[in-house]
DNA sequence: AAATAGTTGACTGAAATAGTGGGTTATTAT
DNA sequence: ATAATAACCCACTATTTCAGTCAACTATTT
């Protein structure tokens, strides 16, 4: 069970945008050398994030990405959900036509699957980018006070 | 975000057990045939069941596999531990010499993937295979009942 | 002795993932 | 105007993981 590099630098570079592009707007290629990212493979990704209208882009020079939201109102399902980063525990993928065994019938374990999608789903949505960035300050501070 | 079939598989076969095999044993073949699973790749599975001694197992006619435990006291978590599902969303898998950015410093989103992992950790800790057996009973009683 | 059922290891096809590379178009600053 | 910039778009590829197969072997029971 485990995150995919997409979904984990969709998230990263909206945090950078949410960090750096409150005034103007941020390039690709700036966040690609910041957080260490592809840039052809950001450019993939925020294609999915700008049809999702999470970010509006301006081209030319100067030009670059900013969020079309306040940060605090944007939330890591959301984001999950733009680049389609699927939460996808049951093997049915929950389909009521062709359940789990394909008999039309659940499985002893879909019930279970479908909560522990619920509580993921739920924290995904419960954390939007402002709480990352104070999260992330909070950690800073702590660690420079142990230095 | 997915679980694997070998995840899926593992805990589908344990409750299987659990539901079965209370006073002999359970043959791999007999739960390949009731959940649909392939024979062979059970086999895979069990064999680290094994390993992590939550099933004990009985070789020769009238053989199979039991639980080593009560039900009550096998928690989800266990099972993905013995399987080798890791829960992992961060993506440098939280090795403290060589962080996210692979320069020594936590990426801005890592303790955040850390917390999601804490959540589902916590989750899978929190329920057993007696608990998914009752909450099935509760399901087929409640699906009785409406048709 | 025969049948059963676990044990072990190597191997394979398919799909998803992560990324590369090259070119095009729009916008801005000079 | 033109050059630089940065978004946009498309096709392709290498790698890894996953799911499953196959074949041979060993222990146990009847």
């Amino acid at each position: 069970m485990k995150i995919t590099s997409r979904g984990r630098y969709a998230v990263l570079a909206m945090v950078d945008i949410a960090k750096h592009g409150e005034s103007s707007p941020c390039s690709l290629a700036h966040i690609s050398i910041r957080q260490n990212i592809s840039l052809s493979y950001l450019e993939q990704i925020f294609n999915d994030l700008k049809k999702a209208e999470l970010v509006r882009s301006q081209r030319g020079p100067g030009g670059g990405y900013k969020l079309s939201k306040n940060s605090s109102d944007i939330r890591i399902l959301e984001i999950f959900d733009a680049i389609d980063e699927k939460i996808k525990t049951t093997g049915c993928g929950n389909n009521p036509k062709a359940f789990c065994s394909g008999n039309g019938k659940k499985c002893l374990t879909h019930n279970f699957w479908e909560e522990l999608e619920g509580v993921i789903g739920n924290y995904l949505n419960s954390v939007n980018l402002s709480d990352l960035i104070e999260n992330n300050a909070e950690m800073n501070i702590r660690n420079e006070l142990i230095q």
